[in-house]
RNA sequence: UGGGAUAUAGCCAAGUCGGUAAGGCAACGGACUUUGACUCCGUCAUUCCGCAGGUUCGAGUCCUGCUAUCCCAA
């Protein structure tokens, strides 16, 4: 029986994962990755491989997931900038630390519980969206390089929704059945918005600036800019005779610009550390600007080290720095980069 | 201190011939969500409509006085 490392992060997912790939025929292998301490799940995976019937083992992540993850997050954030850290942390420490393991532990794949298949056989492997799948994370894994992916097998990617997936961890007496989703930046303790972690984190005091509007007018005071986030409308405390939003965080002169929505579309965003996995093709080409958003049509114009630039056919509603956009051929994806800002062309 | 106007929830604001307080924004709560957002749903003036009286079966809505603010004249 082939060996397999699989990611267990306490989950159904993960777990259910695991019931996959043995009736598979595989012989799994559970790791979990420490990647800090807050609520870790460190437990529930335990169980879990207890009840699987499957060895287990940690490993520890977290000087790597400080280094990789936290840091450049809260760093990014008081630039005015909005990181993902689930997109910072999977190609530098959960599937690396993924892959560590299985080589330490005589594996040559790996798996983890993601909404998502690759597909192989073509010289390449690629990732795939499941065609008609709500809960697709492909978008999350835009970042693992060809060596990663072609290790990487992605049990749920045959599992036609969640709920699926729950029952079969019910029928197989999983008690990470009727857990909840996880939620949230998973190192924040509840309660903690992100803008009071990084303040704490960085040690840095709070820096109240100004809410402007697009024409400098002031109307009311922030928080300071790593409180808040391009496109957001809540929270802002700011009443007038319609909806407002974000349209701009500047860091250096510590404001918070503000507009109506309208003025936050734009059809071309420009990214930088584009990856592909794969020449892009002519024409077909579809992009999201974040993680739940409808991939529309778009054209990538590839430009020297590593940026791009997206025409699409339709405005997306405020493209967040900081964010990825992510490109499909249909549901296959080619790659993504990330997004350096909206604009109108120029 | 002559004339005019306005005073309704945190902000803006509707309230017809008097009949028992629209709406928007904000706020709060929830749903959704393996990032941040967006979105959606719900709640939000019953010692009350600047204050004090009066008329009326009944007044935010009419009358009187007071106070505050704004505008125009000085």
């Amino acid at each position: 029986m082939k060996k397999i490392a699989v990611g267990l992060s306490g989950g159904v997912d993960s777990a259910v994962s695991v019931l996959l790939l043995q009736q598979e025929g595989f012989q799994p292998v559970g790791v979990f990755l420490r990647m800090h301490d807050v609520g870790s799940g460190e437990e529930d995976a335990r169980r879990a491989a207890k009840e699987l019937g499957i060895p287990f083992y940690i490993k520890d992540m977290r000087k790597d997931f400080e280094e990789k993850v936290v840091r450049p997050f809260a760093e990014l954030y008081k630039k005015g900038t909005t990181p993902n850290p689930c997109i910072l942390c999977n190609p530098a420490v959960k599937f690396r630390g993924l892959l560590q393991a299985a080589d330490a532990l005589g594996c040559e794949n790996i798996a983890t519980g993601h909404y998502a298949s690759v597909e192989t056989g073509s010289g390449r492997h690629l990732i795939r969206r499941i065609p008609g799948q709500e809960k697709d994370q492909s978008y999350m894994l835009y970042r693992l390089d060809e060596n990663c992916r072609g290790r990487l097998l992605l049990p749920l990617g045959g599992m036609p929704d969640k709920q699926a997936v729950r029952d079969m961890a019910e029928r197989n007496g999983l008690s990470a059945a009727d857990q909840k989703d996880s939620l949230d930046i998973c190192f924040l303790e509840p309660g903690c918005s992100h803008g009071a972690f990084i303040e704490k984190y960085t040690g840095s005091p709070p820096r109240p600036g100004d809410i402007l509007d697009a024409s400098g007018r002031i109307l009311g005071r922030h928080e300071g800019v790593c409180y808040y986030t391009v496109g957001q409308r809540r929270g802002l405390g700011v009443p007038s005779d319609g909806r407002k939003y974000v349209a701009a965080l500047d860091a250096e002169n510590n404001t918070v610009v503000l507009d109506e929505k309208e003025a936050l579309e734009t059809a071309t965003v420009y990214l930088r550390d584009v990856v592909l996995h794969l020449p892009l093709p002519d024409e077909g080409i579809t992009a999201k600007i974040r993680y739940r958003d409808q991939d529309t049509p778009v054209e990538v114009e590839l430009l020297e080290g590593n940026r791009a630039i997206l025409h699409f056919e339709q405005p997306k509603f405020a493209p967040a720095p900081g964010q990825s956009a992510v490109f499909y051929w249909e549901n296959c994806l080619l790659g993504g980069g990330v997004i350096e800002r909206g604009g109108r062309e120029q």
